[in-house]
DNA sequence: CGCTAGACCTGGCAGC
DNA sequence: TGCTGCCAGGTCTAGC
């Protein structure tokens, strides 16, 4: 569900909602969510309080009382809410962590893809995902020359080297269509055929695009809600993801959807061209 | 090493 | 009203 302008919005909102609150129970109802053993998980929560929330890329980073950070990164579709302890529980819950104030931190996931895992701070950066993250987007990590170097590297498309969290961290499928109609650079165009001055046009337009869609509190095409249970409202921002034989709205031409790398992909087919002399295979 | 297809899951929706 | 097949804001891994 989440990229990065919709993770953040999360983290938010938890912020606001369950830092300074004590732990006194887990439950953890669907055990493949907890990466770590359930019953290590449940009794190294016990006890700890939320200190405070960090992101990176698309993972939270619940920090706890004595040196333990919780990572959880939601996928497709991982929800948080905060409950009161005796509101029913629904059916697509699966880790209860309940507080001394009786409400409850509850995660919900109706496709079961997240995952949490309880380690020391600071060895999150050992996990698996991420720990060849690429640069935070919207700090100063994020150079427009390494992007560029990192673009070289990849023969592959565009849209795959965009994705690949290892280039940037946080664009998925909706963010990485957008930003390329903001720089009119074809989705199938081989990263190292980007130049340097569309690397420079698409640095610029993954910054502006992903701080309004954080200001607008993300973007909801069908789940996602953040941790007040409000859905975002960048949603009508979006130039080609979702608007497939809708008119382009520079140019008129009809927005067209194909698949790239398994994910559906969407372009203006008039202004995101390929070159003349690109190798590239068939679109259909 | 690079790339693709499949796996992980469930539900909504279009089409018959 | 059903049933079938396809699609979905993500990532990991097996296999070529």
């Amino acid at each position: 569900m989440p990229e990065l302008p919709e993770v953040e919005t999360v983290r938010r909102g938890l912020k606001a909602l369950v830092v300074g609150k004590k732990i006194v129970d887990v439950q953890v109802l669907w055990p493949k969510i907890v990466t770590n053993d359930s019953e290590e998980f449940k009794q190294q929560l016990a006890g700890r309080t939320i200190e405070a929330i960090d992101r990176r890329g698309k993972y939270l980073l619940f920090r706890l009382s004595g040196h333990l950070t919780m990572v959880s990164h939601l996928r497709m579709e991982g929800r948080y809410f905060l409950n009161q302890s005796d509101e029913p529980v629904t059916k697509h819950t699966h880790v209860i962590i309940a507080f001394t104030d009786r409400t409850q931190l509850r995660y919900a996931d109706v496709r079961k893809f997240g995952r949490m895992t309880l380690l020391k701070t600071g060895q999150e950066n050992q996990l698996s995902g991420i720990h060849a993250l690429g640069p935070e987007p919207l700090s100063p990590d994020f150079q427009v020359a390494d992007f560029y170097q990192r673009l070289q590297k990849h023969k592959k498309n565009i849209k795959a080297v965009l994705l690949d969290q290892h280039t940037v961290a946080g664009l998925g499928n909706i963010y990485c269509d957008e930003v390329l109609w903001l720089s009119k650079i074809h989705p199938l165009l081989p990263a190292n055929r980007v130049t340097f001055t569309q690397a420079q046009s698409l640095h610029a337009a993954i910054q502006a695009e992903l701080k309004k869609a954080v200001a607008a509190g993300g973007t909801t095409i069908r789940s996602y809600v953040d941790a007040n249970g409000d859905s975002g409202h960048f949603q009508f921002n979006l130039h080609v993801y979702g608007r497939e034989g809708q008119p382009c709205e520079r140019c008129g031409a009809l927005i067209q959807k194909i698949k790239v790398g398994g994910r559906g992909t969407h372009f203006c087919p008039q202004e995101q061209v390929l070159p003349a002399d690109s190798t590239m295979a068939v679109i259909q």
